[in-house]
RNA sequence: GUGGUUGUAGCUCAGCUGGUUAGAGCGCUGGAUUGUGGUUCCAGAGGUCGCCGGUUCGAACCCGGUCUUCCACCCCA
């Protein structure tokens, strides 16, 4: 009997059009990755458990997906634990592999494991699909795909720079003007939470704060109340509901709010400079806006925190992300490894480019030239033409049997092709071959062996 | 993980307070058109009504469960 085929929630197939889209991006972005002088790198799908748990705070270890053992996995987990039924006690013993999370720390994992081999500063980049169990929602997947770029081993500004430059070419070259690159400093949020006296409750705070455009002040300030942070800290943080104007000027009130806080200076200086070079160098299709509630990711990153938000009117959660982590690596033993990086949420950055219609057309094209079967004579002048024009980089294909003509042309016509190439007996007798294009309807003749002028003309 | 929502032909969807053989448009196949697609006309094929169970004389329709879709929350690319 045969069954109804599914595939798992939050997957998706790709049809021929959706994977020419997506090369499209994806050979973009890593266009600019290479000429910003990033070296790819690729790691496993799977990883060992304990390399990802714990990485990605609570909330992330419930989103892994682990892979359970092979064989009988449950002759070597506790039976005290069976019998209990504890999910979480058991799952490290019946699965110690697990499906990547994001490409951050793998590639930490990797550099880790491959000091000796890298010459540092290591400027990698990476675009593979990464898992998560979430529930799926518009732009929101449990396989999708990311494209990372990251350098470890070199500190200074200069890295954050060169990624917003890197973020606004990528977009530029996709011709996606718009969007904005929001950025934020773990140290200036570090510092409020310090001067107003809830340094304790980062999380809680910026977790709170985070929400600042999507639920309103009163409400933060109620979640924050809730999430264990007094009335009184709160209160002092009322300067922050009231920052606006340019990023020089809202960092200038940072800067008095911060006095009293180390931490909190260091980031408005970084962030004060961040921004004035940026200017200096300007952007392309991107604007850069000071966001002093982004917060996301805060788990690992220590320094500058970036989030590209789509051009307005599109509806999409962030479409890149990113920031610097400076001891990534020393949860795997290697101190002192600064590194800075970010991402490309392709699956999001293609549904954008869906929305306000940015896909080149020529992307659809899978055949520049079909030819017509008339049978085993004519097909084999054809098959030669065929093969004249692929040499020369056309996507060239004969229909593979003496099929009645309407179908043929329909299915030429289905395919989208521009040119339908006709052998018949008359042509082959004459030493010609009769080309229609099929926008216009016109017809022309060529010589067999003047193949040249015609793929001279569709390639000018 | 919490709350809600969706599922009927390949696709988009109708289907009345439960009542004979479940419909439409588009698409598909064949023909009009044995050297021509996209227009037109004619004919035809195609459905375990997501799945399992329950209520009922009778279920696409009501109830429960489950899977899936989308949405909000959590979190996030």
């Amino acid at each position: 009997m045969a069954q109804k085929p599914s595939i798992p929630k939050g997957t998706r197939d790709f049809s021929p059009v959706e994977v020419a889209r997506r090369n499209y991006i994806i050979s973009r972005i890593r266009e600019q990755f290479e000429r910003f002088g990033f070296q790819p790198i690729e790691t496993p799908a799977m990883e060992n458990t304990d390399t990802l748990m714990g990485k990605y705070g609570e909330e992330g270890d419930r989103l892994i997906f682990k892979v359970l053992n092979s064989g009988d996995f449950l002759s070597k987990a506790d039976p005290a634990l069976l019998d209990a039924r504890d999910a979480g006690g058991l799952a490290p013993q019946i699965s110690e592999k697990a499906l990547r999370y994001d490409l951050t720390v793998p590639f930490a994992r990797y550099v880790v494991m491959h000091q000796n081999e890298i010459e540092f500063p290591f400027k990698r980049y990476q675009v593979q699909p990464v898992w998560r169990a979430d529930r799926p929602q518009r732009g929101r997947f449990r396989e999708f795909y990311q494209c990372d770029a990251d350098v470890v081993g070199a500190s200074g500004l200069v890295q954050e720079l060169e990624f917003v430059q890197l973020y606004d070419q990528a977009f530029h070259s996709l011709g996606l003007h718009g969007v904005t690159i929001k950025i934020n400093h773990r140290k200036i949020l570090s510092g409020i939470a310090e001067v107003i006296g809830a340094g304790e409750k980062l999380t809680e705070f910026t977790v709170a704060l985070d929400k600042l455009d999507k639920i309103g002040r009163e409400k933060v300030e109620q979640e924050m109340e809730g999430r264990g942070i007094s009335r009184g800290s709160i209160e002092r943080a009322a300067p922050l509901f009231e920052l606006s104007g340019s990023p020089a000027e809202k960092l200038g009130a940072l800067r008095t709010l911060l006095s009293e806080s180390q931490v909190g200076l260091e980031g408005v200086a970084e962030l004060e400079a961040l921004f004035e070079q940026t200017h200096e160098l300007g952007l392309s299709a991107a604007a850069v806006a000071l966001d002093i509630t982004l917060a996301r990711g805060l788990n690992y990153y220590t320094g500058a925190i970036f989030e590209v938000a789509a051009p307005e009117g599109v509806q999409m959660g962030s479409i890149g992300g990113g920031g610097r982590y400076d001891d990534l690596t020393s949860i795997f033993g290697l101190k002192d490894m600064s590194g800075v990086g970010i991402s490309f949420g392709l699956d999001r950055i293609y549904l954008v480019l869906e929305q306000l219609g940015l896909f080149p057309e020529t992307l659809e094209r899978s055949l520049d030239v079909f030819c017509v079967n008339f049978g085993d004579a004519e097909a084999r002048a054809a098959l030669r033409l065929v093969m004249q024009l692929r040499s020369r980089g056309l996507k060239a294909d004969l229909y593979p049997s003496p099929a009645k003509l309407q179908k043929q042309f329909k299915y030429a016509d289905k395919r989208g092709v521009p040119f339908v190439v006709s052998i018949g007996e008359e042509e082959l007798k004459a030493g010609q071959f009769m080309v229609k294009d099929m926008r216009s309807g016109e017809q022309h003749q060529y010589a067999l062996n003047a193949w040249t002028t015609f793929a001279d003309r569709l390639q000018a």
